[in-house]
DNA sequence: GTCTATAGACGGATAGAC
DNA sequence: GTCTATCCGTCTATAGAC
């Protein structure tokens, strides 16, 4: 049986909120009342709006990271790891759109010393990506004339989802995710 | 000699507001400091702040709009159309990199009335992109099995940038919008 | 068409009781 | 750890003089 304590329903609300309205124009008042607690009890769990924002977007990072590098690990052919990497990628914004449209929208709303922390990880995920185009044109199977433009770009297809999808829309995540991977194969992939 | 208005000083300072903090962040009074005129004076030009985030999105997807039509109507070779559409689409985001900002980040922000009115640009915009897609698939040159997903993903390379492109960065505008032309022809040329 | 001044509402954060 | 009440600053928009 799982409990959900009050700190998670404060930190879903966070992500409701944020996700739906932005963080400048979401109030402390608004989710305290979408967590059902009194705007002073925002107080006790976090110092400032700004805070909860961190937390939202930190962890939000780290999974993305997590997924990524997983699946580069997965393959070892290089089409077949680009293939499950952006794939993963995209269908991670895909099911995870509202943590990925605070993620992807609301860095710069980060004090600089918290934008420095999840910049990190940021630059990791693309070193990732960057890496495994490396490793296929050095094995001679995919072609990238300017690697890290490539690798940003392969990122570029999944990040975009967070600015329109939504569940239960005429697309599935998957179904996208296979679109990208796809594409994403066709745009490395050795021709000659 | 070109003259500038008090109007066109007060769209040049709410781009910058706008591009910089976000509309949500953006104060009437810091829009007015920039423009180098009162709070009040503001409301001479402009009913609401909505109503200067709306000039500037409406210009913006007209201008987004007319990039992509006439980069369509240029060639007639079905792999070079889409190179030059690529191409302009992502040049134009790059060269308006604040602008494309605001028309990309701040949809949501308009009334419903105004979301309406710039949304039939977006998709006009969309159905532009396809048509080329699909004209080229008819014609046995270009491939691709999803049609809206795919000039959806060619957009999204351009629009993209504005997440964080950055005049007088490291790549030029040029130098990026090349990449995608190159890759959006790997991505929809037909191989075998 | 620009200003100064301000109305009127709201927001982040805190005080102090329970 | 949650509440009610509230401080105090800020914001959009307006009033009215020039």
């Amino acid at each position: 049986m799982t409990t959900i304590t009050a700190r998670e329903r404060l930190i879903n609300a966070a992500v409701e909120a944020f996700s739906e309205k932005g963080f400048a124009a979401t109030t402390t008042r608004d989710i305290a009342s979408r967590a059902g607690m009194s705007p002073a009890a925002v107080y006790v769990h976090h110092d400032s709006k700004e805070s909860l924002l961190y937390t939202v977007s930190l962890d939000g990072h780290r999974s993305a990271l997590e997924i990524i590098q997983r699946a580069a690990a997965a393959s070892t052919d290089p089409v077949d790891r680009i293939r499950t990497m952006v794939f993963d990628f995209s269908l991670w914004h895909a099911d995870h759109s509202r943590v990925g449209r605070i993620v992807q929208w609301e860095y710069h709303a980060l004090t600089p010393e918290h934008r420095a922390e999840v910049g990190a990880i940021r630059r990791s995920i693309e070193r990732t990506m960057q890496d495994a185009l490396a490793d296929g044109v050095q094995q001679g199977v995919l072609d990238a004339e300017d690697v890290p433009g490539t690798a940003f770009s392969l990122l570029s297809l999944g990040v975009d989802l967070v600015r329109w999808f939504e569940p239960g829309g005429s697309r599935s995540g998957r179904e996208l995710a296979t679109l990208h991977a796809e594409l994403a194969v066709r745009m490395t992939r050795r021709t000659a």
